[in-house]
DNA sequence: CCATGTGAAGGTATTCACAGCC
DNA sequence: GGCTGTGAATACCTTCACATGG
């Protein structure tokens, strides 16, 4: 089933398993089976086939996957393979946060700007990034970022997102607490911390 | 159908409606249509109706949905018509972050004690909280908390997952980028950021 | 007339089981 | 023997269409 469109939960563990091969590939390895990628990142080896089988043949009957072979495949149709520009947008607790936290880079991702409306925060720099006036958006496009990360609050997100967009920006991960619009052509992923422990009681049998 | 299991991706949404509803609460309406609440979340009408469904009759044809009674149904399904009280572990940046963040109030969670392993921040008080010495997590239970909140370094994850399931937590959101293993009976969520903004790239056309 | 609630249909994702290959 | 790749079976979720009720 060589040629097959990549089911959307799929794309959604392909950043998992691009983790796992990374650090097992810092163990010297140059093969791993779905088994053993199954234990270390917690998905079902036949899941993790199916997975790997709806863009080609990568494994060895017998030996397993290139380890190498397949994190440079998952990179590139995760569109990981250049490094990746972010801007931020609010340079709160939230913001501040994400501006130190090195994850990012294992994908290849780099905030490279961070934007504020306070002038008390814009001048300052944080975590090595400079905070700009909010008005300086429009230098994204020249700059080559084309990937913005929203921790304003929730009345203004959906301004902050009309802005981003205006300035070209083609993705959009949306830290507020709220539903935001934007045109077809950019796509939007919210995630709402809050939620996500909202949800956590109602797995928990009693108590 | 009145009688159902409730389906994950519905629970999933359960707290999207339930924000949808209070905002909506706060503009004076007593009554609510699905198709109302659709343009308020961002969710199709059908497949707001379909979830509703799952758990009882709580519409009026031709008038929508009583507000104050389904944000209230809707709160005791997810378990959060007491106040749950969680323990955070990790006071770095992302840690500081989630102690400043209004969000969890709005589910009547509550962040009322932190922990760290660092003598530089025990003793001090972080967003009203103060930050305890790891070892005093042994009081969570007599303190009424069972749920955790991880946001300490990878290598210390899974550490600090057993400590907390040692002292009675029944429910953990992991921060940490990795997977950690838990008993059955105790329910975790990792939520990977930088994961999120990972598969951002994956949906932009070109460039 | 308007909006809910729900069977039925359609689509998507997961799990299984095993043929095929190293 | 070990492990991949994949059709088939199953489970799950979404969408539709409309009967039902206020």
């Amino acid at each position: 089933m060589r040629y097959h469109r990549i089911p959307d939960e799929t794309v959604r563990r392909l950043p998992i398993y691009l983790r796992g091969l990374m650090l097992s590939a810092t163990q010297g390895c140059e093969h791993i089976s779905s088994k053993s990628l199954a234990d270390f990142v917690g998905v079902n080896s036949w899941q993790i086939r199916k997975d790997f089988s709806y863009f080609g043949d990568f494994g060895t009957p017998g030996v397993g996957y290139n380890i190498e072979r397949l994190a440079k495949e998952i990179k590139k149709i995760l569109r990981l393979d250049v490094i990746r520009r972010a801007a931020l947008v609010g340079v709160g607790y939230l913001g501040s946060a994400l501006l130190a936290y090195p994850g990012f880079r294992t994908y290849g991702l780099d905030i490279v700007a961070a934007f504020d409306i306070d002038p008390a925060k814009i001048g300052s720099t944080v975590s090595g990034v400079k905070v700009e006036k909010i008005t300086r958006l429009g230098t994204l496009q020249e700059r080559g970022i084309n990937l913005g990360i929203v921790a304003v609050p929730q009345g203004a997100a959906q301004f902050t997102v009309d802005k981003l967009v205006g300035v070209g920006v083609r993705g959009i991960l949306n830290f507020a607490p709220c539903k935001v619009d934007a045109p077809r052509r950019v796509k939007v992923i919210t995630l709402d911390i809050a939620m996500e422990l909202a949800r956590l009681p109602y797995y928990m049998p009693a108590g």
